[in-house]
DNA sequence: CTAGACTTACGAAGAGTTTAGTAGTAAAGC
DNA sequence: GCTTTACTACTAAACTCTTCGTAAGTCTAG
């Protein structure tokens, strides 16, 4: 999925090209996980010349809010600001990316108490 | 697991009775479920009367911390502030949570330029 | 026209997860 | 002491996920 979202879609071999980077698979795996995101829904299927070019069909960002949300309840009992809490704490995560993160805050805020 | 974490532990019978809150289940499913876990390192057993008593055998926050790195890794490109900025534009997060964790990342970043 | 290359469809094997039934054992009640 | 009760261990069925092979169709080159 995130092959999909992260070169806006395309034949089963372009997405296997790009898995394979990572580790080889063979093409007809490919073939089969794309047909089945499609009878899922997350993916839907154009020919092409003789090729099937799959694109998606769920947002991205969608998704990542319902993954988002779904950890937020497993797990953090509700409370994104536990999340954020864990989330800090992490050593790799740098007071550059800390700025980044209260600037973005800040902006959201700014923007609630205009409207 | 979740139910370990969160009554600190108990008998079969005592996380069935939670896990039946939510939905009814087996108190066999129960036991088989809890079993796996202890062999695969997450909880251990302790008898006590005829019972075995289960505790967490790994910190909730240690688990916390995976799930974040694994969904900012796999869903985010490993930048922890877009992981915020999606969670931010939930409509269901207050200004309140928002607040929160502003005041949260303030004490982080405080904390490490005092260092 | 036929051989080769490429493609999709279908099916299947193996691992992992979830749910629960059965058997056996130990304790408790009468 | 025998029966009922409660528990764990073992087994298994149903389901999902991942991987891939084989079959069958189509296009193209010679």
């Amino acid at each position: 999925m995130s092959v999909i979202w992260n070169t806006g879609g395309g034949t089963v071999r372009e997405v296997l090209a790009e898995l394979n980077k990572d580790h080889e698979r063979a093409y007809t795996s490919v073939a089969t996980v794309l047909k089945i995101m499609e009878q899922k829904g997350f993916l839907r299927s154009e020919r092409k010349d003789r090729s099937l070019v799959y694109t998606a069909l769920i947002e991205k960002t969608d998704y990542q809010k319902s993954s988002l949300r779904n950890l937020s309840s497993k797990l953090f009992n509700d409370t994104p600001a536990a999340l954020v809490a864990r989330l800090v704490e992490d050593e790799d995560v740098t007071s550059e990316m800390l700025e980044e993160i209260r600037a973005l805050l800040d902006e959201k805020l700014g923007e609630e108490n205009g409207s």
